[in-house]
DNA sequence: TCATTATTTGACTCTGAGTCATTTTTTATC
DNA sequence: GATAAAAAATGACTCAGAGTCAAATAATGA
């Protein structure tokens, strides 16, 4: 159904994707307030008229830059499910890949903080906003499975509630990419690596549920040298500690 | 100091207060974006002019906002801290004022939500920037010294950096107030009410520390009464459970 | 080759942030 | 109370940039 069929198709679907590649690109450099549209028509070298063809509004399409980005992190998700092993090494095959995105897409964050804001979402279209939804819920299901499989195991007590385990998760990664890339914050709590601490975070939220084997009865170093050997070699940035 | 003494300098602040007051207003039901400057001016009933003598930028005003909240903020952290009892249950008061100040100002999170924007800082004066760091530097401080005293007496490993898990604890509170409040998520992790969501995760985060008495060893719901007597008699959210 | 349809364009409109010459108000001096 | 000087307040204006649309250009087809 979305595989273009003919050369019109094709083409659409082409410039589509450098107008992505290039806003994402200059909404990093000037963030979301400063992204001029009409730099933009200068940088693909379309008229703005061709961008609103593709795009209803600018919200619409910082909305297709950040699934774009999404559909990746959707993508490294569904690569770590694929790790064998206990049910807590696999979640952390899944920290594993945030890292790895967040590597990818330093920038990412910065995108999704403008999503948060009251007036967005009423100005993206219908078919942006449904898109998102899709990618959000891959990524929720890749972290579900592993958390109903740890329960199933009783890797997590029988009595926490699922939703409550992954609805943490994603509250620390999110909340400590933040916290951990403010300066301010840097300052006062010492954060030489944001990534770092991330994951320690992690950790910690993990043994918090009881997830066992907790951080203190596994070598979890062991578990990544796997991780990065098995799912995701291209990894460059884990630190043989 | 900086308390007014001259009957001109005590009406300047008065209305920068009015001004800081209907912009919080037109903030919250608008949206950064929407936020518009004539419309503010005819809200107040003085011109933009007067409203440009008072602050430099549009940033500069709604960082005001922002500063106004976070030192409100600061003052029921601070209130918290005098809250008699053991450590852990001194930063359980810590986290109580967090609601507090939630529901005191359901709104101030999508606010927060711009301040991290790339352009958004830039743009603000020395003197708002230099004020905000103040109220977070007391928010910080708060926190801090209950985990210091949690070190010192062994209710926290004695191994534990401190900072480390002050940045826990804020990232888990911002990460669980973005992720709670978010329509998508309550959706799909069941979310019933988003202050609990918060208060769980800060519970097994803590847990996660070994801060003790973990959560499983003391009568939590008994301390909250507590400091709702003690500190917060104001507080009507608090579910008897 | 020419007519018809589809695509692309960029000059234009319109909104709203920020400015500043002018007007109004306050203060100081007699 | 009148007048001059200083301070404060104003709103018409500029300017940037999002979004539009009539006209130009290109593709298709007879």
């Amino acid at each position: 159904m979305s595989v273009a069929k003919t050369r019109k198709d094709r083409e659409k679907a082409e410039r589509e994707e450098l107008i992505i590649t290039h806003a994402g690109r200059l909404l990093v450099r000037d963030g979301y307030q400063n992204l001029n549209l009409d730099a933009l028509a200068e940088a693909v070298e379309y008229s703005k008229g061709t961008l609103y063809l593709h795009f209803k509004t600018k919200e619409d399409l910082v909305l297709a830059v950040a699934t774009r980005a999404l559909r990746e992190r959707a993508e490294l998700f569904e690569r770590a499910t694929r790790f064998k092993g206990k049910s807590r090494e696999r979640i952390r095959a899944i920290g594993f890949a945030c890292c790895q995105f967040a590597l990818l897409h330093r920038d990412y964050f910065s995108i999704e903080m403008t999503l948060k804001s009251v007036s967005f979402w009423e100005n993206a279209s219908e078919e942006q906003r449904r898109q998102h939804g899709v990618q959000s819920g891959r990524v929720f299901h890749a972290i579900n499975s592993i958390v109903q499989e740890a329960v199933l195991s009783g890797d997590l007590p029988k009595d926490v509630k699922p939703q409550d385990v992954v609805l943490s998760l994603i509250s620390i990664t999110v909340g400590s990419h933040i916290a951990a890339t403010q300066p301010e914050l840097q300052m006062l709590c010492a954060v030489e690596s944001p990534i770092a601490a991330v994951r320690r975070n992690q950790d910690v939220i993990i043994d918090g549920w009881g997830w066992k084997p907790l951080l203190k009865d596994w070598d979890y170093a062991a578990t990544d040298r796997r991780i990065k050997a098995e799912i995701f070699p291209e990894a460059s940035w884990l630190k043989s500690s």
